[in-house]
DNA sequence: GTGTTGACCACAG
DNA sequence: GCTGTGGCCAACA
């Protein structure tokens, strides 16, 4: 089991399934809180999924940069949003005025 | 155990 | 297009 940096206690089953999903990721894909929550099967969970990442104890480990809002806003980012963006454009992702073209780089969690 | 907080979402105006 | 409102869930004080 991990540990949590913040508080040094264990980090819930929740967080532990978040980053795991998270890592499947492919680099040059994208996914939205939504989506995450979804492969989480708490669709409606989208918005503690955003909890979990925010404390994220796996900063580099976890590519939590990939992970931007539904409407494919960026969002935020606990280094900076405008580090977030500078990431995905080097993972070739297309970002224009701040947001990102989800039917091209949306990535859909397998069942 | 209770209330507040937040990298969210959907809908109404 | 943007703002406000209500709802949802898990972490934290």
């Amino acid at each position: 089991m991990w540990i949590s940096e913040t508080n040094n206690q264990p980090i819930t089953k929740f967080q532990a399934s978040v980053y795991k999903l998270i890592s499947r990721i492919p680099s040059g894909k994208i996914s939205t809180y939504q989506q995450v929550a979804r492969g989480l099967k708490n669709p409606r969970a989208a918005r503690a999924v955003g909890n979990a990442l925010n404390r994220n104890p796996f900063a580099p480990e976890v590519p939590c940069h990939r992970i931007i809002k539904s409407n494919g806003a960026v969002g935020g980012f606990a280094d900076g949003t405008k580090k977030k963006i500078a990431m995905l454009r080097k993972e070739r992702v297309e970002i224009k005025k701040g947001k990102i073209n989800l039917d091209k780089y949306l990535y859909v969690f397998p069942k």
